[in-house]
DNA sequence: CATGCTTGGAACGGTTCCGTACAGAAACGT
DNA sequence: ACGTTTCTGTACGGAACCGTTCCAAGCATG
């Protein structure tokens, strides 16, 4: 337990580009618009990109680490409401008419690269555009895709099982099968408390679907982890190769 | 018990206009691209607006009635995800370039009424005018802030305030303080065995914030049932005033 | 090495909620 | 009027999860 074995891990649907697939995805002329204004920027884990109720003055096209979505309650206990990663830009209120950020989003898991451009310059590129345009709200709609498995298995499912979804989803963000979060980092996605997350962590343990040291978790069997999500996991991301091929 | 008397209730934040408040919101020249294709229709309980898988054919702004946003799991057991009334309308996933509905969309509380226009009519004229695109992205966006708020309190609150939520949701866009709907009904939203969901009715009934009486829920305290939602009521309905007076 | 901080493990009783089952009450059809 | 369906109330044991507390292990710092 105390070293880190290299471990094999199904590598089936990972991401694996190493910049953004959103921007992959682009046209040449879409790419054209956009790709002047586009600034490398990085973060450490912890970092804000947006704060709730913030102005947007930039979006942000990752190119590595993973977005943490959250909506705070009270002030004080804050929830994630949603995950992205290199498939995705944080932003797209600017897109659907809001100037404000509804939500903190914060780095998670490991540091992040992005490449990052003003509003304004986005703004005047989609309005040339209308297929820039779509495919950067085709990202929007799919994150609400997830937002809606996310309620959907916060009132149907064990935390165990929730708790195997949302492994898959930093799975699918990182390009290791070794994901650096603590228990505390669960609680933000679960809504429990810690040792619920230590009990859950040593069910997927025992079933041999991971392996947890301090601070991270290792994916050993991903298509274990896979049936026990069940169908909270899999339609977003199938709805994304669908219209972002 | 047995006779439903008249219930004064706090008549506050209620929507008041008889039409749709998005169609209402356009400028005139707005309302001119896209009225000639409105065509009225109208449901009854338990109807469907659209399939989840099926193509988009038409969008509706309803006019009366809630409609039950609805994801499915394993094919058999459904939830709602989001719930809409003469504030929005049905079929936003075409503007996010998404041909196809993501979910069930039924008919919930009472009958409605709506305005249909044809997919291909509703995509030329936000073609034309980029405030009618605007306007009405905006309403998918409020939607998306309503289903981040269904993520924390289906983490943070109990079955009783997650209720409390749920009844002023519906309260906010039916045009009486009295609510028909079914224990089963509230299953939908709250994932709950049907006897938890009686059990709830009886705490708020305790708390003289509803009373409740077969397959109705007559709304006594709004302000009651506001302070048990707590933080999450009012934050997606304060973002619609603030984009969409 | 000494210290302090973060992280993880384990335990306690207590509460919420579940699954199931059954029965009464109200509406409905004929 | 009568049976049928729908809706609601209630009760039981059991499982999941909570809040709390205490302690140990890893890690960083000086």
């Amino acid at each position: 337990m105390a070293t880190i074995l290299p471990i094999s891990g199904t590598v089936s649907s990972r991401i694996k580009t190493g910049g953004n697939r959103l921007l992959g995805a682009l046209s040449p002329n879409d790419a054209a618009l956009i790709s002047p204004y586009l600034e490398p920027v990085s973060f450490t884990v912890g970092d804000y990109i947006t704060r709730a109720g913030a102005p947007i003055e930039n979006l942000c096209f990752f190119e590595q680490g993973i977005a943490g979505v959250l909506d705070s309650l009270d002030n004080d206990r804050r929830y994630a409401v949603g995950l992205l990663g290199a498939e995705g830009f944080v932003g797209w209120p600017l897109l659907m008419g809001d100037d404000r950020s509804p939500y903190d989003v914060t780095m998670r898991a490991e540091a992040g690269r992005a490449l990052r451009i003003p509003a304004e310059k986005l703004i005047a590129a989609v309005e040339q555009s209308a297929t820039l345009r779509t495919t950067l709200l085709r990202f929007a709609h799919i994150f609400m895709l997830q937002m809606g498995r996310t309620i959907v298995s916060s009132l149907a499912h064990s935390i165990e099982r929730r708790m195997a979804r949302w492994i898959l989803l930093y799975h699918d963000r990182v390009q290791a099968d070794e994901i650096c979060m603590t228990h505390e980092e669960f609680r933000l996605m679960l809504g429990v408390r810690r040792s619920s997350v230590t009990d859950a962590l040593h069910r997927l343990e025992e079933e041999q679907a991971i392996r947890a040291v301090r601070a991270k978790v290792l994916v050993v069997d991903r298509a274990k982890l896979i049936a026990l999500a069940g169908d909270t996991y899999g339609y977003p991301e199938q709805e994304y190769a669908r219209l972002l091929a």
